[in-house]
DNA sequence: TAGATTGTTAATCGATTAACAATC
DNA sequence: TAGATTGTTAATCGATTAACAATC
């Protein structure tokens, strides 16, 4: 299989260019160029141009892309078009808050399970979705075909439950944990560093109250 | 004021080798060749000195570079030698969870209030801060010196209430809304977006299930 | 057909890595 | 002093932008 390898770059883009061709469905526009694009998303026509051709030839010469078409195979590419079996394991805040979050239902990432340590909330009921026991983790993957395990458990804990769901078959990890994982090179696994994030942005005061306090 | 511009990648890093730093703190460790520590974050080590000398000379040939003050210096950087007065916009699940999220106050980000629309809420206490309803989020604002809105609310209020805050004075803006924000420049935003996290983790899964089809 | 806009090549820009002199 | 390791310059690599021929 040829396949040129697509850059990291490009593939952190295209979830936002699948979110405004989604609303420029929803506002019933029918075709869009690279350029009217450019001006909405406030990058490069160029760069458009360039992602989208890493996937092949979108769009028409002399008439832009029609948008129902291209967010339709951006889809695809991203894996929308599938459903995708996931648990979530650490029941807290975090975890629940995501459970709850139905908007990912309908993207395909569909709840099959929860799991905690705290046997307070043994029983207890998340949209229909009881929160297991983590003694009963193992047996549920062996029975159960996921896809995806999203950890929002605290860092003492995340890599060792890591280490156990990849060994009973979990491919991709979603992790919020506040670590590194460190896992095979064959596990995929996306972070979700939310106290990076908030420093970035208290970096960006710092610089910008530098730079007016004169 | 001199100063050159740093690129987002190296400040993208700073808070990862923020968590490193703290760990081997932690751990007891006393210093760190660029050497070892690319090892353990698995960078190159010229990528390290590289990052760091933006910054400032922190090392010292010859012995490398001293945990506990690289910690220090990079949480200046950071703006961890501050508190940061937060407040958060829209106490449903996520909302809550981040007010939970007590690890966040060990950083300085302090929490100062919670708002929200839903009148059952009205009154409720997360970690003794009661959740306000947004007719008194203006005034609010106007008495107290907030530095950040957390805007965990749907996208459909998202843009109004960042529109809102910055009227009343908010310059930065952590946005958890499925939505971009288009402020004016000198506002600051960090975005999580976490579908688009998720269907980043979607398409590698895709990508992994062509390359071992056959 | 003429105009518009893509797909794609070439040029530029920026970020990463390599190398090594400076120095602790 | 000798060895280790930084700070920094130069070389490489990759990503973005510009330009334009192809084509709808």
């Amino acid at each position: 299989m040829e396949q040129r390898e697509i850059s990291r770059a490009v593939i952190g883009r295209l979830p936002r260019y699948y979110r405004y061709l989604g609303e420029l469905l929803e506002a019933g526009v029918e075709r869009i160029s690279s350029s009217d694009l450019s001006k909405k998303m406030r990058v490069t026509a160029s760069q458009i141009r360039q992602d989208l051709n890493n996937f092949g030839g979108f769009g028409q010469q002399g008439y832009g892309y029609n948008v129902k078409y291209l967010y339709t195979e951006i889809g695809k590419i991203l894996g929308m078009n599938r459903e995708h079996p996931i648990i979530i394991i650490g029941a807290g805040n975090l975890g629940q808050a995501l459970a709850n979050y139905a908007s990912f239902e309908k993207s395909g990432f569909i709840l099959k399970g929860l799991f905690d340590v705290n046997p307070r909330l043994e029983g207890v009921s998340i949209r229909g979705i009881p929160i297991r026991m983590m003694d009963d983790l193992e047996e549920f993957l062996q029975k159960n075909d996921i896809e995806i395990a999203i950890l929002t458990l605290p860092k003492s804990k995340a890599i060792e439950v890591a280490e156990l769901v990849i060994e009973n078959g979990i491919k991709a990890i979603w992790n919020f944990a506040h670590t590194d994982l460190n896992l095979p090179e064959d596990i995929i696994v996306e972070n979700v560093h939310l106290s990076d994030s908030l420093m970035k942005l208290s970096y960006n005061i710092s610089r910008y109250n530098e730079e007016h306090k004169n």
